[in-house]
DNA sequence: CTGAAAGCGCTTACAG
DNA sequence: CTGAAAGCGCTTACAG
């Protein structure tokens, strides 16, 4: 048996008799032999290695829309998924520079929740390298290889829901950011009001101090002339600032006013009340991402885009009155 | 000029002229050269690449004991750092196998929060790699390689602080958890206690679910015969439920009962009243993880334990009364 | 201080 | 379906 036959046993390439394969997969099984990454490497020219590039700053304070559990969640199964398929998941500094990027020798990325024109997209292609995106660039029309949350579809739930529990009229703390996401649940804010002649209540409000601002957003919107019967807090951020500014202001909660996040974290579970939340699926989005830039790096086709359905976690803060 | 003196200027090797040197660093800053990474690794039998191990279960509910903020921080800075130093991270998850990481070819691996004889130091121990901890195994008093925090200097910061501002007696949530900062932070509390004669008021806190569990401790010991000055909650899990109970209990913070952290993160921050805390520096713990290995992977000689000494954040739930 | 040559462990045309 | 041989791009003894 010669070595271009064992190569082409364990790569599935060419034509391997079938006793011989099994002979050697059972040869490779009891010794444990794994090809040797670098001379794969330098022969095939593919890493087996996959960058991933979270939107998460060095910075203490950071900008992220989604909550921290997110991103670890993101992270942690996208590097299962990477490994199931023997492939390295390389965890990529925010400040990642071209020659720095070529030095690692990455095969591809996946670039999570990418503003429009992400720099990080540009990088990867500069590179000639298949991008990943998780949520959409909203500067690449084009680009189709991104798995998103249906923004569109979640919002809807969650104002269909807060309707159905009795909320008349329901005001929507947005992030001020230019991620895919927001703008689209935005969007959907306002031609799902508009469909019903509810009044528009969008506040926009700032990432930086996110609890503070949704504090004063939201106790603004409490103690205004005509307070919504229900508040939706877009960002995970946001959630604490409204439990509290409702406690502040000697709103009940579900009893004056319901709450629901766009993104469920632990500071809606652990919530005072527990805040009814988007659970937008880290872990399918992270398999999704992993598998669609596999999938591109291989040649097999691929469904692009990938979408990713929430599910509604309801709470006591959206409890039936 | 030949390969090999190019080799050798670039990799600090052999005896090159310096004149010989400059230019050939010129032309690589030029052109932006690499080494290939396989080539490189193929030849010399260094891959280039470390593994981080989190103590992050793929599970939506996990043990974590720091915050999610610290270890998202300590993951980017440790990738930031690595990637200064052109070496690669990999996020290796929970389930990482022996074979798999075999296969995956890194150098070292840093394992962050190991339990005592932690199973993650057993895998890279027995694929003859060089581990870091960060903090220490208790199982194994014999590997040194590690960075810490400074427990019973921190624990008695906080202490100390707590009774500065006014604290006859100080009860501590301790998180029912075998790591090396729990135990001796734990130790240090006993010992503090006991030098002043003030009663000791361990309470192990279950982690799981942490939130409700440390409601449920705080109330019990508010609402109790003889409440606690302060409340010393150890792990970040621990602090939303301790602000939750005093609250419900009734009693002012900082004004009838002081609240202080044993970790830093967004929930003490940006708690009702924001919480004291200690910061633990992640990010320092990082880079001086990260580069404990590098020297270990050179043979540069590094002066291992490493500590990094916390700061403690004063804010208003242990103002001067 | 410099250079010619071997070889790391694979994959891949290519010939049979 | 199988095998002998080349070669991926480096680093490293070794000779000069």
């Amino acid at each position: 048996m010669s070595v271009t036959t064992v190569s082409h046993a364990l790569n599935d390439k060419g034509r391997v008799d079938p006793a011989t394969r099994e002979r050697i997969a059972e040869v490779v099984a009891r010794l444990g032999y794994r090809a040797n990454r670098h001379a794969r490497g330098l022969r095939s020219g593919r890493s087996g290695a996959v960058g991933l590039l979270l939107p998460v700053s060095v910075d203490a304070r950071n900008d992220e829309v989604l909550s921290l559990d997110f991103y670890l969640k993101l992270a942690s199964v996208a590097a299962a998924t990477a490994f199931d398929r023997e492939q390295a998941l390389l965890l990529l500094p925010p400040a990642t520079t071209k020659t720095g990027l070529r030095g690692l020798a990455v095969d591809g990325g996946i670039v999570v929740d990418p503003s429009p024109m992400d720099p990080r997209v540009t990088l990867l292609r500069d590179l000639d390298l298949p991008v990943v995106t998780v949520e959409r660039d909203l500067g690449r029309p084009g680009h189709r290889w991104y798995v998103a949350t249906e923004a569109e579809a979640n919002t809807r739930q969650v104002l269909d829901h807060l309707a159905e529990r009795g909320a008349r009229s329901v005001a929507m703390l947005a992030p001020r950011s230019d991620w895919g996401w927001v703008t689209q649940s935005v969007a959907a804010y306002r031609s799902w009001v508009a469909e019903r002649g509810l009044p528009e209540l969008v506040v926009p409000v700032a990432m930086r101090p996110g609890e503070q601002s949704a504090f004063d957003a939201t106790r603004r919107l409490l103690t205004g002339g005509s307070p919504p019967g229900a508040v939706f807090v877009l960002a995970a951020r946001f959630v604490r600032g409204a439990l509290r500014a409702a406690r502040v202001a000697g709103c009940r909660v579900p009893a004056d006013v319901l709450l629901a996040a766009g993104v469920d974290c632990a500071d809606a579970r652990d919530g005072d009340p527990p805040m009814t939340a988007l659970d937008l699926h880290p872990e399918l989005q992270a398999r999704a991402a992993v598998e669609m830039l596999l999938g591109l790096l291989d040649g097999t086709p691929v469904t692009a885009p990938a979408y990713v359905t929430a599910t509604l976690r309801v709470r006591a803060s959206t409890a039936a009155r």
